[in-house]
DNA sequence: CTCCGGAATTGGTCTGACAACTTTGAGGCT
DNA sequence: AGCCTCAAAGTTGTCAGACCAATTCCGGAG
């Protein structure tokens, strides 16, 4: 809140910083902004804890995503009990079916394009190894932010990765959601044929069937 | 993250604080925790950020929400403006229509009797003074509790929230969205008939019309 | 009892130093 | 030339001590 980093917020909106690139070490902000070490390194935690920035010890500091001064920060906390696993999977169901349709809606041929692209990707990796996590994520990406509204990617991405570290799933059944895979490419397909209702339609059948096997999982 | 904040927060954790009370000072959590004092500040400074703590200079460090260490935060960041509005729009009905359909398939005779009478009581005021903007946040209220998880509560008050005090609503017209006001009958109906579909497509009836409004209003 | 003022408390910032880690590049080896 | 090794430089993480600014607390004056 304070004026400092209005400041820094400022300077790093004027200065073309695209994600990913590396802010100024913090000795030279320091010298930039005329402010004490401590001060910057207390403005760059707090970008941290709402995932603008990203600091690498050794390294430097990163930006995730271009902010502008004009931009909200709402955090929201959520308290995931016992049944955590299934609640978060109905609050994702219920932005998953929304995004599908706003895609539906919306998707141009670039859109389209990306979307398919990932698809094949993760089609092709299923086909050998049996299952596709990281692709199949960077499929339902694609279709978040074909939704033109980059609300329900940060949701959503947020969800997945934090669902990931609670629950621990590192040995998650190497088959995990697998009998949802044919149902990806109906979903492309009621996305490029610009049917919001089919959409989210298919994309209900695909969170059936991960609801179904968290179920059995945490069994 | 660094051990540091693990320590912190199991600290606060155990020692039963409410919301409003005051955290031990910088200084001596310093010395508890055998960590330099900006070490602790820094870690203040990410729970500020995430909206679990407020700190008043010469008064002390208050909390401000309970966090536990399965808390999940999810920060989000929304352009200002008239985008942001409709955004945080689109992401509500996606939660909203869930939710609604959730407590229609779930909602028991207790629950039932909840949401009526707080459909009672806006009636009532609606009908007095021609809006009703606590008694409708109410009502709603009650439709996510009836869902029976209470992340829709969560998220849908917190975004409710952050929307009035940020984009400062004040001022807004006094009849906002009454148009939508004979449509919240039909969605108890649909609730209490244990219809899932019916109750998301008055939520959609609900939500369009606020849509209307808020596009109306930001032009 | 109220009111006032100074002392104690507390968060905010600056400075300097060192540790831990990463990146870089020069130099030597094959 | 190409590759490897390793030391130096650069960067974040942490600690320590000091001072400033705002608030709170408490005892004395009225």
């Amino acid at each position: 809140m304070s004026g400092a980093m209005q400041a820094i917020a400022e300077y790093i909106g004027h200065s073309n910083l695209q994600p990913g690139d590396c802010l100024p070490p913090e000795r030279e902000l320091m010298g930039e902004l005329s402010v004490g070490r401590s001060t910057i390194r207390e403005v760059i935690r707090h970008w941290q804890a709402l995932g603008v920035v990203e600091s690498r010890r050794g390294s430097g500091t990163y930006l995730l995503r271009r902010i502008s001064p004009e931009t909200m920060h709402l955090p929201l906390a959520v308290d995931s009990g016992q049944n955590g696993l299934l609640q978060m999977l109905e609050v994702r169901r219920g932005l998953e079916v929304e995004a599908s349709a706003l895609a539906a809606m919306r998707a141009g041929a670039a859109d389209l394009e990306r979307i398919e692209s990932k698809l094949l990707i993760m089609e092709a990796v299923h086909r050998e190894k049996g299952c596709a996590g990281p692709e199949d994520l960077a499929f339902h990406l694609s279709i978040y932010d074909a939704s033109g509204n980059p609300i329900f990617n940060q949701l959503l991405s947020q969800m997945r990765e934090s669902v990931q570290t609670l629950f621990g799933m590192s040995r998650v059944r190497v088959d995990f959601a697998a009998r949802s895979f044919p149902f990806h490419r109906e979903l492309f397909e009621a996305i490029a044929a610009k049917d919001p209702d089919a959409a989210r339609f298919k994309t209900l059948s695909i969170l059936a069937i991960v609801e179904e096997d968290i179920k059995d999982m945490i069994r």
